[in-house]
This record gives C-alpha cells, structure tokens and sequence, in this order.
DNA sequence: ATAGCACCTGAACTTGACTTTAGGTCAAGG
DNA sequence: CCTTGACCTAAAGTCAAGTTCAGGTGCTAT
C-alpha cells in the first residue's frame, strides 16, 4: 500500500494529477483510511494502463469508461478487447504519420545543411526532385507521399 | 494564387483555422488584394512545414519564430537546421514511446483473448512473466522496461 | 503547544488551439 | 434591386487536461 505521495514520486506524476485522475473516476474503488487514498497493486497497474492509453491518443473520459467495464468483470472482456484493438491500429496508423514527419524533418536537416555549405539556397531552390542525392530523395518521396 | 477556400479544401483544413494561423503570423508577408488574403506556393510550402512541425510536438508560437527566421534569410540557417535537429530527436524518442505503447496494447489484446478463451482471468492472474508464451512475453518485457 | 509536514476538499484559474458569433464588404445572378 | 456566397474582422466561447488556491485535518518533532 503506497500513499499519493510515493506513488507521485515512483510514477514522475504530480499529487494534483494522481488527486485529478481520482476525482474522473479512473481509480474505482480505491481504499482510503480515514479520508486518505491507499494505492494498492491494482492502481499501479490501472496507472500503467492509464500511461500506454494516454499515449495511444484516449481521452481521460473513455478511460475512465474502460476502467468501469474492470469493475463490471468476465461480461465486458469483449469490449475491452476492441477498445485495446482499436487503439493498436491507432497507434500504428500514428506510427505511419511519424515515419513521415521524420523523413521531412531529415530532409530538412540535409537542406539547410546544403544552404549553410552553399550560403545560399540559390542552388537548393533550382533543383527539381530528381537532382536530390538517391538518399534524400527517398526521404523527400516519402514525406511528401 | 489561391484564395482561402481553395486553400482549405487542398489541406482539408477549416478556414478559421487558416484564418487563425495568419493572426499568430504563420504566414509572414502573405499577399492580400483589396483586403483578400492571395496565399502563394510560399504559403502553400509554409504549410506543408506547420503540419510537420506540429506532428513533430512544436507549439504554434515556436513555428512562428521558424517562419521569423525565415524571412530574416540566410543568417538563420543554423538556428533552423538546430530547430530541425531538435524535433528530429524528439520525434524519434517519441516513436519508441509509441512501440513500447504499442507493444503494452498488443499485450492486452492477447491478455484479452486468452480472457476470454479461458472465461475469466484466474489462470492468466496467477502467471508469473516466465509462463508467457515467448512472443508475448517479449511484448510484455518491452512494454514494462 | 506550536510549527512543519503530508494529506484532504471544492472551486477557480490556466493554457493551447481552435471555433463560433456578430456584424460588415463586395461581386455576380435572377 | 436584392439575395446569395465568399471573403473580412474583433471578440467571445469551447474543450481537455491539468494546476493553483484557500482553507482544513491530523501526526510528530522541538
């Protein structure tokens, strides 16, 4: 059993937050002696899927929705599964728009490199796709594809 | 020349939000006729680069200041291509962020699956991680590390 | 016994990125 | 002529996710 403090410090999060994740409802059940929280096991582990949730892009809301069919048991393991299938293919389309975030961000890492070599993007700007050098190309394609 | 509508349409992007991105001087030195914003190529490109480097994390007051070095010329260049360095890091360690998510979440969908195979999680909540299936479990030890 | 912590609450405030509203200009079509 | 549609502005409103504030409880070390 940890108390909001502790918790605060092994999960790098603010009191306030832990105090704010509470009041939407995303630690049912949680014990309290005599008013103070009690984190147990089971809201280290609802705090990590609280994490990997938040980043798949969930809004605190529906997290809270998945937190009510735990309580609910055996009947609702069907939509959490969905829930966590949907938020994989989320995820992975994510994954797709950061690899091409990433290629432009490359490209434009090589560009200003070139202007700063040339000190001008006079010769940047006369090239067409196909001057670019093999490498960059492929990274210029992608991001604009 | 386009007008804003045709821009939107092109960047599937509300008007307003054009609109909004111009007043926080996104688009330094647009063209207007008789009052009408005239958006260019150059606008257009600006654009392309907002999308980017919003992807990438930037707020819209740090593109801002890109677009200021823009129009300042060939004395930014390295200010620029350390801005591009930068997001390049971040978005790279924010897509292992988005693997070990990802890893957690296909976890889940097996965890799920097995749930619901088994009818309840009684076998699956006495596992240690050693019980894994090896796949899975290499999941789970990304996930957690 | 009092000062200092760590905890508690409800309510107000903040931030970023838009969106909506209310009111106005101007050109083209019926 | 007058309505419709695309454009304009400034200002207010929205939303999510916290954070901050003001005031209160209760243990413990000086």
């Amino acid at each position: 059993m940890y108390t909001i403090g502790q918790v605060s410090e092994m999960f790098s999060l603010p009191v306030s937050t832990l105090r704010y994740y509470d009041k939407e409802g995303l630690f049912p059940g949680m014990e309290r002696q005599s008013g103070i929280r009690k984190f147990s096991e089971r809201e280290l582990e609802a705090l990590r899927v609280i994490e990997c949730l938040k980043r798949s892009g969930l809004e605190i809301k529906e997290i809270k929705q998945f937190m009510e069919w735990c309580v609910k048991g055996a009947s609702t393991y069907s939509e959490r599964k969905k829930l966590f299938e949907a938020r994989r293919k989320a995820v992975e389309e994510e994954m797709l728009r950061l690899q091409k975030t990433l290629d432009m961000l490359k490209f434009k890492c090589w560009y200003y490199d070139t202007a700063m070599q040339d000190g001008s993007e006079d010769r940047l700007s006369d090239m067409i796709p196909d001057d670019l050098p093999p490498e960059i190309k492929k990274l210029y394609d992608n991001a604009h594809s």
